[in-house]
DNA sequence: TTAAAAGCTGACATTTATGTCAAGTAATTT
DNA sequence: AAATTACTTGACATAAATGTCAGCTTTTAA
């Protein structure tokens, strides 16, 4: 469409890159809100304005359609974390990671959600992934670690930590409907982003507490009443 | 199995309360991993232990089905907020909430993704009960902004906030896969969830900040960055 | 104990998936 | 421009899903 002519890209492999670029951007969507079992594959073709067959041409399988949109969507999942570096200033670093999360949500509303689905749905393909994602998260947890022991930020569980930011942050895209529910709008804006990065931060780095009283009958076992199976 | 003879309960209704919620608990249970398109009528039939023409004489078609195990879940959902009361102290309050959201989301795991799923997928079903849960998050967030007006706690937008605690307990059990591999386990513990409480009651009540840099370089306007579009 | 109502179920009809294929067209190479 | 390779597609076979139904059994009420 834009460039009939050559380009620099080897033209053998043009038409195939177009087509699956089409088709995974299609399935992305789809996978999202229906899931793998959901989802079908006629769904998928007429989403990307391809003949059925010809969807099957690139994608044997649903599976393999499948795998190869997780992998799509893998790169940008881990890019996601590059805010968090040990040599950054907690602040600004936590601040940059949730502002950077929250625009990606935005403007990626469906890879973020078939992410979500497919975590929901037992992360039975992203399980192929472990390793990776171990090593990802390990090395995240890493650094809010290393914040603590240099004093930067308070002595809390830095997994657990690093779960409340992420959590935060992904719930704008997943659960879009309940955002717009709670925040009594048709359609979140840009403000309510603005609003909502503004919230996280000063809260997870200022906390709540107005300091005036502090810790009152907070003492340690209060949760206890957890877990007791 | 238990009771054979008459046990208060009017007798003409036992069976049919006896199998519709035999029925609904296996729906809830693949409706939460896969999805209402996702899951087949026969997979219900199969779990619950009775005959799929059995179910269809409950539950005529699927949407109705699906109809009733929202409903199903809806109280207990209901139920999580009641701790958030503008009477109480907020300290006690939020904790309460996050204890027994953390616990709800452990032992009603089910109940906590089925509820997610269908807000992922679009909350297609829940749109009828849109005047329902905006009342009661309203309620909710009312409450925070009544403790910020008390002085009680800091000014933070109430709405955003009431989500982050929304969101960080709901991780835990829409997420879990994700969850244990954060903390690199198998299987959260009950240690591993009150950590998770006390993480997030700490976090969102003191902040993680040491206070002796105290908002270096965190002018307003910082995050507007975001929504350029 | 008998009649009526509620519950159960195998078998069927219909629809809708997935994946295959053979025969075509378009692009690239020689 | 001929041959080769890549891509396209309607039609098909097969499998699996939804929902229906007639006739059966069990439970409850009269």
């Amino acid at each position: 469409m834009a460039k009939p002519k050559s380009c620099g890209k080897a033209p053998e492999a043009r038409i195939r890159a177009r087509n699956e670029a089409k088709i995974l951007k299609a399935a992305v969507a789809l996978f999202a809100t229906k899931g793998f079992d959901g989802t079908r594959m006629g769904e998928v073709a007429e989403r990307s304005g391809l003949p059925r067959a010809n969807v099957y041409y690139y994608f044997p399988t649903k599976k393999r359609m499948y795998n190869a949109a997780i992998e799509s969507v893998l790169d940008g999942w881990d890019r996601a974390f590059e805010h968090i570096e040990a040599s950054r200033e907690p602040r600004q670093a936590i601040s940059d990671y949730v502002v950077a999360k929250l625009e990606y949500s935005r403007k990626h509303s469906a890879e973020s959600r078939f992410f979500a689905n497919e975590v929901l749905s037992g992360a039975k393909f992203l399980r192929r992934h472990n390793r990776h994602m171990q090593e990802v998260t390990r090395q995240r947890s890493a650094v809010v670690e290393q914040w603590i022991e240099k004093g930067k930020i308070a002595t809390v569980d830095p997994h657990h930590f690093f779960i409340m930011l992420w959590s935060a942050t992904q719930f704008y895209a997943d659960f879009a409907y309940l955002a717009s529910r709670v925040l009594d709008k048709r359609k979140l804006t840009s403000k309510d982003y603005e609003a909502a990065a503004e919230t996280i931060v000063k809260v997870v780095l200022d906390g709540c507490s107005t300091g005036t009283e502090k810790n009152p009958g907070m003492d340690d076992g209060h949760l206890d009443c957890l877990g007791k199976r």
